[in-house]
DNA sequence: CTGTTAGCGCGTTCAA
DNA sequence: TTGAACGCGCTAACAG
């Protein structure tokens, strides 16, 4: 039997006789053969693979979203292969090297703290691989986006704490060269500028959020002429070492301090006083990025579209303002 | 020129002309040509992706070995990419599909729940695709194993608990066909062997381990006549539900109720009271299975090699016993 | 329905 | 030092 043949029975081809198959697939599955997926590549013929880029795998946030996504591809017949950059622009320039010499068909991706460009990203789909950003965003290209309403729900956590009575509200965020902290940044200053233009302060941490880190901003914070009545926190790293070193301090929260997270504390459900977050919907971004990514695979939009498909956070209310 | 000299001009062979290599690199450079892998993992080159499968990305333990396992990797010039197999035998069986398919150059392997024997993990291997297994191992192949010593820990948890002055100790751990629950629970009945034969109460979790099902496990074994005064628990999901409903039915950590879990809970040290936990090396058991694998892929040591490298866990004595 | 041929991009021969 | 020819495993196109 020609080899012609037996791949077009090991792919069904309706013109292969029904006996010949059959006998194909035997033979196959007792030797245990495989397709090889380099020589069909080889060949230009389409692949299942989709690149995953994150900052980091360790991270409520992102490993809901590649839960999510690998579970979708499972469905769609893909598969998820997830990198982490390690919020490094260097590792993340290494890692689409490695997805351009292993050809995937595309690429979900959210951008390390100190990426400035993405002439990287670009490269990409030069050489015909479409991509896809969500949440931290490439600015300087254009590409489909799946972006979340930083600045508005900034906007309403402030008016919430207002409405709560707090009057001298802090934000602690991050970098402003990512666009979701310069835009939760952005509604920060717009609530401030509406409600209470008399107390602005806004802590940008340059480092990796951490507990540590947490505890010294707010300490920091807490002693300075600036002292705030409220924070919204970007960080449930940060957040925990606020609520810390506000019990070393003997602060009470909400009494003393309120307090919104962005992001869910894991087992909030056993931290007291329970804290209010801002959740982020994983399970839509997660579907948003991949329907994005698979019309991209299937042509179905042109890979440098512009077009950007908005989220919305939730303010989910608790004990702690 | 001819395109085998530009072939060997980017791989660096020194029997080209520095001159014609200059040439072709700079020619390269600017006109971002990339190295076709597919046609080099065609002529059965070496490749430098390792596959890491996981039950689930989403969970600390094994969201720390991935972000230890992709630094590593990188240091070293390999690719880490991650598969989520989801607890399912079945998408497990997916996932090493697409790994053979793809031609990996080898795997770093925990197993699902429900993997019932290792055939899909020996067909890698008699494709010539190392596997290591870490944690939870597939007990009927030989090949390269890192294990924690999870019968001696669970053992040792015992006798700690002991110590401090309780008598009823229960366990709540996973199903007995997963080795690492397997370990845990002859430890314990080890040590209920040697240090209260009167007392005898395992409780085991065949659902995924949940907050959810951690507060029902415990009220119902809170309110069976078997009461313990003291839990130690394989998950801190487990763990949260069983502090929840411990506040919910007016228990006192540790007055009334002593515990102990596996894992580390996710700012800790915000819950109150502290929760003493079994923590196992994440990084060491990342540094050895790269080891490992490296040395499998150099073909330093026989990918059939029946050989177990055990870590150590070890007790945080915190507040909670 | 089945066989033949050609070529995907690369690296390895062998010859020049 | 370089070029020409071949083949890795597969599939599309064409021929029978």
């Amino acid at each position: 039997m020609h080899h012609s043949t037996v791949s077009r029975a090991l792919r069904n081809d309706s013109r292969v006789n029904e006996k010949t198959r059959d006998q194909v697939l035997a033979y196959a599955r007792e030797h245990d053969y495989r397709i090889n997926m380099s020589a069909v590549q080889l060949r230009g013929e389409s692949n299942n693979a989709i690149a995953l880029i994150v900052p980091n795998i360790n991270h409520t946030f992102f490993s809901d979203i590649i839960s999510q996504l690998t579970d979708l591809a499972y469905q769609k017949g893909f598969v998820i292969s997830v990198f982490q950059s390690n919020e490094k622009y260097k590792q993340e320039k290494q890692i689409v090297n490695t997805i351009i010499e292993h050809n995937f068909a595309g690429v979900i991706v959210s951008i390390a703290k100190d990426t400035p460009d993405g002439k990287h990203f670009s490269l990409l789909r030069n050489l015909g691989i479409p991509v896809v950003f969500f949440d931290r965003v490439c600015e300087d290209i254009n590409a489909p986006k799946v972006l979340v309403n930083n600045r508005e729900i900034t906007y309403k956590a402030f008016e919430y704490l207002r409405s709560k009575g707090f009057k001298k509200i802090a934000h602690i965020t991050g970098t402003a060269s990512i666009n979701v902290f310069r835009n939760r940044e952005t509604g920060y200053q717009d609530a401030v500028a509406k409600f209470e233009p008399s107390y602005r302060k806004s802590v940008v941490v340059e480092n990796d959020f951490s507990f540590e880190i947490g505890k010294s901003v707010f300490e920091q914070l807490w002693n300075s002429p600036d002292r705030p009545d409220a924070i919204i926190s970007s960080s449930v790293n940060l957040t925990s070492g606020i609520i810390f070193q506000a019990r070393v301090l003997g602060i009470k929260i909400p009494d003393d301090l309120g307090l919104i997270t962005f992001g869910s504390m894991f087992a909030s459900e056993i931290i007291q006083p329970q804290i209010t977050s801002i959740e982020q919907p994983e399970q839509e971004i997660a579907e948003i990025s991949f329907d994005l990514i698979e019309k991209l695979i299937n042509k179905e939009i042109p890979a440098d579209e512009k077009l950007e498909k908005e989220v919305k956070a939730e303010i989910i209310v608790r004990e702690s303002c």
